[in-house]
DNA sequence: CCATTTCATTTTATCGATAATTTAGACGTC
DNA sequence: GACGTCTAAATTATCGATAAAATGAAATGG
C-alpha cells in the first residue's frame, strides 16, 4: 500500500481547497485507504504549505463529510461499515428519486445539449481509460441533470451524499466494464428527458445507483 | 433594532461551540436579522475570546448555513428570499415525510415515554413564555421522533434543514397561540407512534411544518 | 512478570502579530 | 457635477511560535 510519504506534489502552489481537492482523487482512486491517518505534518510536507492550509484542509474534509477528526488526536480518512453505507444510499435514492420527479419534462434542448456534451466527453475518457477525467464528467453530468430540478439546495445536498459515497464508488471505477454499463445508463437518461414520463426517469436514477453499492457491500461482507 | 455591540457576555466561558450557539439562539429569537454583519473583532469583543475562536465560530456557523461568508468581506447573518425558504421547505418536506414513513410502528414504549416527557417539558415552557426551553425542546422532540427511523444519515440532513429553516422559525416563536397548536400537533405525533399507520404520521409531520412557512412567505411578500 | 508511573516524542490546539485586501471618503481632473 | 485615482481606516487572511494534549516506550515498584 501507497503511504502518504511516497506522493509529492512540487511546484504546485496550494490552497486549503485544492488540497482538499486533491485528497478526495486520492481516495477516489483508492490511493488513500479508509482509516488511513492524515497529520498535519504530512500535509505540510507533501503541499509545501504552511500549517495554516494544511489544518484548514482538514477541516474542509471534514465538513465535506469524507474524513473524521476526534479532539487532540487528528483526522482519519473516513471509513464506512455496511449499516453506513444502506443508510446513505438510502438518502441517497429518496434525493435523487425526488429530483427526478420534480424535473419538468420533456427538458429543454439547451440541458439535452449540455448533456450530450458531458456524455460524450465521459464516454470518451471511459474508453482511454482516463480515470480522473470519468469521475469528473460522471459528477457533473449527474450534478447538471439533477439541477434541472430546480431546487438548488436538493442538489446540494445530492452533492454531499455523492461525496460521502465516494469510497463506496472507488470500486466500481476499476472495471472498464461497469464504467461502459453506467455510461449505457447516462444515454437513457437523456432519452428519458425527452420524454414526458418523470416517472421512468426517477426510477432509472435509483437503479443507475445499484451495482456500485452492491459491489461494496458484497466487498465488505466477506472480510 | 438591537445591534451585535449592545450584547455583553462577561464572565462566561466560550469556544467556538458555544459562540456558534449563542449567535444561534440570537437568530431565531429575532435580535440578530438577516443581512446583519458578523465582524471578527465584535464577537472579539462581545465573547473576550481570541482572534482564533471568532473566526472558527463563524465558519462554523457556515457549515451550519446560518451564515454567508464572502471571501476579504467577512461574514453575514444569513438572509433568505422567498424562493430559498420555499426551496427548504420542499426537501425539509421530503426528508421528515420519508423518516416518518421508515418509523416501525407501534413504536416502542421507551420511545413513546421519552417524548411523552419531552413533550410536557415543552407544554410547560410554553405556559411559561420561556422561549429558549420552548425552542430547545421542541428542536429535540423532532429529532428524538425521526430518530426512530433507525437512519442516522437521514436525521443528520434533516437536522442540517431544522438550521436552515432557523430564520422562518423566528416569526412562529412569538405568538404563544401558534406555539400551543405546535404543542397539539406533538400530542397528536405521540399518539400516531402508538398506531400503525404511517402515512397519517408522515402527513402530520409535514402538515406541522406549514405554518410557520406561510407565516414567513405572507410576511415577506407584503414587503 | 505484570501493573503503574514517568518521561520523551509526536501531534494538535491556541495565540498574538503581521500581511493583504477591501471599502469609503477626499481630492483632483475633465 | 460626473468620473476616476489615491489614500487611510477597517477587516480579514496568513503566518510562525508556543502551549497543551495524547501516545508509546522505558523505568520503577510490587
Amino acid at each position: 500500500m501507497q503511504t502518504l510519504d511516497d506522493i509529492s506534489e512540487d511546484g504546485i502552489e496550494h490552497d486549503d481547497l485544492s488540497i482538499a481537492r486533491a485528497l478526495e482523487e486520492d481516495i477516489i482512486f483508492g490511493r488513500l485507504a479508509p482509516g488511513t491517518r492524515l497529520t498535519e505534518d504530512t500535509l505540510l510536507a507533501r503541499f509545501h504549505v504552511t500549517r495554516h492550509f494544511a489544518r484548514q484542509a482538514i477541516v474542509q474534509l471534514e465538513t465535506m463529510g469524507i474524513v473524521v477528526r476526534e479532539r487532540n488526536k487528528g483526522a482519519t480518512v473516513r471509513s464506512l461499515t455496511s449499516r453506513q453505507v444502506q443508510e446513505i444510499y438510502d438518502v441517497r435514492e429518496l434525493l435523487q428519486r425526488q429530483a427526478a420527479l420534480w424535473i419538468p419534462l420533456p427538458a429543454p434542448d439547451e440541458l439535452i445539449a449540455e448533456l450530450t456534451a458531458l456524455h460524450e466527453e465521459h464516454g470518451r475518457h471511459v474508453e482511454s481509460g482516463y480515470l480522473r477525467g470519468v469521475h469528473e464528467t460522471n459528477d457533473r453530468f449527474h450534478l447538471t441533470l439533477f439541477g434541472a430540478c430546480g431546487n438548488s439546495h436538493l442538489v446540494q445536498s445530492i452533492e454531499l451524499y455523492m461525496r460521502l459515497s465516494l469510497p463506496v464508488r472507488a470500486n466500481s471505477m476499476s472495471s472498464k466494464e461497469s464504467l461502459r454499463i453506467s455510461h449505457e445508463h447516462h444515454r437513457l437518461m437523456i432519452e428519458m428527458l425527452k420524454g414526458r414520463d418523470n416517472w421512468v426517469l426517477a426510477q432509472l436514477c435509483v437503479d443507475h445507483l445499484q451495482p456500485s453499492k452492491k459491489r461494496y457491500l458484497a466487498y465488505v461482507s466477506e472480510n
